[in-house]
DNA sequence: TATACTGAAATTGCAAGCAAAAAATACTGT
DNA sequence: ACAGTATTTTTTGCTTGCAATTTCAGTATA
């Protein structure tokens, strides 16, 4: 059977959207679209009503944008990434197949493999493939339609940050994490094989904390550029130049 | 603004099969709806692709059919909802405005007016809007959402239910269910009016055991119609009748 | 200079029609 | 009678085109 129009569009937007091709905020042009992706704009359209259901794109009127990056957003998503990360890894460590685990470990060495490489995004792109592959062997639809969601938004998230900031931490600082992760990815993969509910459960939370700090690091902890350019101090009730 | 075509669509099917005038199953013929609905083909077929993004509508091959209800899916559409529930109870204790009370409160006297009449489509559909209500303010979209899934799962299959039921249990019993879950609504609004997030909490879980209790009440302990009908008796390893 | 109006351009929403795939039906040979 | 195949019918997926709405530039006016 060959996949409709529609679902391939849809698919291409997804990447692009994760991979910042289309920067949030961005209109979404149906004619441009079409001609770009060279299909009509009725398969445009409905790829663009799947993917406002996935929450990457919004409608701003009658218009469609992507989604943009709503810092009141920022702590309720990872909120919703603890909870329901907790909960897909307690439930696939309980529901996992054989199946399953075989997916996930391939998904994890292809992780492994991309790491050398210094392809960001198919690394990103092979680290969604592992998350995604442990909430399917939750084998709960509603839970891991959660968990997407929010695997989804963080992500985006992480490589807007990593697309943005300059490299200032070198080549070893990302080395460190990647190892650092890979490490978890085992450790994660190892638990939900032996079906060690809560060891899974606490991977799960302690993988949350490294993908959130990482993200803090980049955001909040970069100096500022204007650090070396301008003396602030505070003089009286506001911030003066000297 | 004027509303589009697809979207009314969407939300005319939606309460179709939510009433079950659309069953489990049946299949969605675009042409027939096309007609039925006085639009053109387009706009159904943006409607059916958000209804399937909501679980009310499957893909089966190329064509598109309502929902079936799926037992092996029950007990795990349960977990879901207990799991959601909980935790919007207590994100809505925390975080709701006066607003988001004043909207809960509406919605629970309208429930509450609609449980004289006979209505129990009207009394659904305000129970849904109480819910609803309440995941709204909560205040953070991908929790509502996974509790919105849930929600609607359970209230199909609940209403499938009692649609198929005999009405064995008579009047008072459903005075009596009636009671009990305004009792419960008005206990909610007012934890949740109180920001008591434990109390919210518990009461989430004891709604969860009313609703999933009467559902079960009807599935497992009506009699079967073959009960009067033939004896049945084992012998040796299997049923036999006599 | 700012603001309200007007007409043109651009963009979306919808309908109709066509092509291809799938389903149903009729047919043929064993 | 029945399995397998050809043919017709049905249904979906997509393109095209048009109508309605929105957007925007230009103009006139306070």
């Amino acid at each position: 059977m060959i996949e409709r129009d529609g679902i391939k569009v849809a698919r291409r937007l997804r990447n692009s959207i994760l991979r910042l091709e289309l920067r949030p905020s961005q209109m979404l042009d149906e004619a441009e679209l079409s001609e770009s992706l060279g299909v009509s704009r009725t398969p445009i359209r409905e790829a663009i009503i799947q993917l406002i259901a996935d929450g990457l794109v919004v409608r701003d009127g009658r218009k469609a944008k992507v989604a943009p990056f709503d810092f009141d957003d920022m702590p309720k998503l990872y909120d919703a990434l603890l909870i329901s990360s907790r909960m897909i890894h307690r439930l696939a460590a309980e529901n996992r197949t054989q199946d399953d685990l075989d997916v996930i470990e391939g998904n994890m060495l292809r992780f492994e493999t991309s790491s050398d490489a210094s392809n960001g995004v198919e690394r990103s792109e092979a680290n969604l493939a592992f998350h995604t592959a442990i909430a399917e062997a939750a084998h709960n639809r509603y839970f891991a339609a959660f968990y997407n969601q929010a695997l989804i938004g963080t992500i985006r998230l992480a490589r807007a940050c990593f697309a943005n900031a300059p490299n200032t931490q070198g080549k070893g600082e990302l080395a460190v994490h990647l190892k650092e992760t890979i490490r978890q990815h085992r450790m994660i993969l190892s638990a939900i094989e032996s079906q060690d509910v809560e060891e899974a459960d606490n991977l799960a939370t302690l993988h949350y904390e490294l993908t959130k700090a990482r993200v803090q690091t980049i955001l909040f902890s970069q100096p500022s550029v204007f650090t070396g350019w301008l003396n602030l101090s505070i003089k009286g009730k506001g911030l003066e130049l000297s």
